[in-house]
RNA sequence: GACUCAGUAGCUCAGUUGGUAGAGCACAUCCCUUUUAAGGAUGGGGUCCUGGGUCCGAGCCCCAGCUGGGUCACCA
């Protein structure tokens, strides 16, 4: 980048870092420095009475400063938190020469650079627990300015909110708004939790393809991408269900994945294109076990996190106390429509929907009626943990039938303030039943249904060598951490979500302006200007560029000896 | 995909029938020195998202586009 496209705070930062070359300082410099407390440490542990903590290495970014002539104070930022420094010149340089205070730490240094420091903690007259630094050291300069946020009594000043550059450069969003970084801890500390009860149960983590040649387990559009050694299309999962299925063919007795997703669909407040779902199988279970084991893991993970049940979500306070409430679907469709449709056929569900406002059309099975109905009347009054059961077998061709309807499906949704957060089964492990229900599917895709799934024939193959009765159970960790967060948007708890890139303006290069015969710094100048293809430079008067130019030169200072008329002319021939 | 709102300094934001582009923080220079977002003074800093149009004149009005937010649709 040429120095003309900096801002002047770029600039100035970049003529910092020279002179502290100049000095002799390495702004970047390889050794390790070896803290020994953090901030929080600090914060929590330091007494004044002992006094413990006298002699301290920290490092952190430095988030503030105050400059008071021989005393200053700053604010460094760890992983922990913000902890107050106190600098004094005499200390810091304690012969004549004052150039590490008075030129580095006041002039050189700039908020956002990382520093070490050594030194003892103490209180100020404030009230403040405070490093007082004998020695500081450069880590890394930072030529970049940061966007400065100030808090008082709990009051954000100037907060960095800008959703487009919080997501984009999520790494600012984690250094200025510390709040960010718990979200992501709590992530990861839901995630321990559910991995530990799975170790703890002897059950076994695997990882399965990414890539698959088939994208089964659940309807969705797929991404495709090919792989040029088979010259073959591969597919990124969009669920990896069959795969562990097949583990449990194999005789693993517990297996569990938490998996990266991939579905080519739209985009919005809680949909990515890549997400998170952790899927468990355990043979010789069935679905009503499933319903104990989820409940228990899901008020694991609120206590984990929350120290209690109970959790604010919104304006909603949700209980993750287990038991939840059990209801079948038929059920809950006759709690919200007052309507019992368990005996009701294709034509008399079409019906119903008419009768009750349902969008429906023709291409639509009878379990894609009663679906419909479910989602538009019934799923978003359950906002405390409900479980729906027993869908209709249309809706879950992966599903074993239910052991005393064949019309219904050993099934469950756990639904959460509206919407669904687990899926489960009773899986069906019988083989010839397995390939009618695909090859349904795929009357249904061949009838206008674009979400009906793929027919995977190894999987119908590994079923016919024998299934143990098994149950899988899986769930949306995004949609479970936004919860367990309070966070609205999918955004919010995915470190780097999908954006669409950043525009850049196209622009011709350097060479291409070279070749006219402008000189380089010329070059810099109409591209500041916003000359940044050829094709526009040709549509200008020579007279006017030329006035431009030199206008330019002598606004900006730049210094440079103004081209004659003439070669300007000549430029654009 | 539809509708809608927004885009102005490094950050947060003002900007009056359409008439010389503003504030706070940040930055620079100087003064002061144990401060709690902000000591004082002075100063520098802008492709008003992009491209068209209307107009004597556009940050503002009109059209198109880009990016983002929100709502809805889609999402077993």
């Amino acid at each position: 980048m040429s120095n003309i496209e900096l801002s002047e705070q770029e600039l100035i930062r970049r003529g910092s870092l020279q002179k502290l070359r100049d000095l002799g300082i390495n702004p970047y410099p390889a050794n390790e420095f070896k803290v020994n407390v953090t901030a929080n440490q600090i914060l929590t542990t330091f007494n004044p009475e002992i006094p413990n903590l006298q002699e301290v290495v920290f490092a952190g970014r430095l988030m503030g400063q105050r400059i008071m002539g021989k005393a200053s104070f700053g604010e460094l930022q760890d992983e922990t938190g913000r902890i107050q420094i106190y600098i004094s010149r005499d200390e810091i340089c304690p012969g004549e020469d004052k150039t590490l205070y008075n030129e580095v730490f006041k002039k050189l240094l700039d908020i956002g650079d990382i520093i070490g420091v050594n030194g003892y903690v103490f209180i100020t007259q404030m009230g403040e627990t405070t490093i007082h630094v004998k020695n500081f050291v450069l880590l890394s300069k930072s030529i970049r300015p940061l966007p400065i946020v100030k808090e008082k009594e709990g009051k954000t000043f100037d907060a960095f909110t800008d959703p487009e550059q919080r997501y984009r450069q999520r790494y600012l969003d984690l250094i200025v708004n510390p709040h960010v970084k718990e979200v992501f801890l709590k992530r990861t500390k839901m995630i321990n939790q559910m991995r530990e009860m799975f170790n703890e149960r002897g059950y076994v983590e695997v990882e399965t393809p990414i890539l698959q040649p088939i994208p089964g387990g659940a309807a969705a559009r797929p991404f495709v991408t090919h792989h040029n050694a088979l010259n073959m299309p591969l597919y990124l999962r969009v669920a990896n269900e069959l795969y562990l299925k097949r583990l449990i063919v194999g005789g693993f007795e517990g297996v569990y994945e938490f998996s990266k997703d991939f579905r080519n669909e739209g985009m919005d407040r809680t949909h990515n294109p890549e997400f998170t779902v952790m899927e468990i199988y355990v043979a010789y279970k069935d679905y009503n076990w499933m319903m104990d084991f989820t409940e228990e893991m899901i008020e694991r993970v609120a206590l984990a996190l929350h120290g209690k049940t109970s959790i604010t979500v919104g304006d909603k306070e949700i209980d993750f106390k287990r038991p939840y409430k059990r209801i079948t679907m038929f059920d809950a469709i006759k709690e919200y429509t007052g309507i019992d449709i368990s005996e009701m056929d294709e034509n008399a569900l079409r019906e119903v929907c008419l009768k009750i406002g349902v969008d429906c059309d023709n291409t639509m099975g009878k379990g894609k009626l009663i679906d419909e109905i479910f989602g538009a009347k019934c799923e978003g009054n359950y906002i405390q943990p409900t479980f729906v059961t027993d869908y209709p077998v249309e809706m879950s061709p992966l599903c074993k039938k239910h052991r005393n309807n064949p019309e219904l499906t050993e099934r469950f949704e756990l639904m959460v303030n509206g919407k669904e957060l687990c899926n489960a089964y009773s899986e069906l492990n019988d083989p010839i039943d397995q390939l009618d229900r695909f090859q349904e599917q795929l009357r249904l895709s061949e009838k206008g249904d674009n979400e009906a799934m793929f027919i995977d024939m190894d999987f119908v193959r590994a079923l016919e060598y024998g299934m143990p009765p098994t149950s899988g159970m899986g769930i949306g960790i995004d949609r479970l951490t936004m919860l367990m967060t309070n966070s609205v948007s999918i955004q919010d708890v995915l470190l780097f979500p999908q954006m669409k890139p950043e525009k850049r303006a196209e622009e011709d290069p350097i060479e291409k302006y070279l070749e006219l015969g402008i000189p380089t710094e010329w070059v810099e100048v109409l591209m500041k200007m916003g000359y940044k293809k050829i094709s526009q430079l040709k549509e200008v008067k020579p007279g006017k560029l030329f006035n431009d130019l030199c206008g330019f030169n002598k606004k900006n200072q730049l210094g440079l000896s103004n081209p004659a008329a003439n070669d300007v002319t000549q430029w654009l021939n």
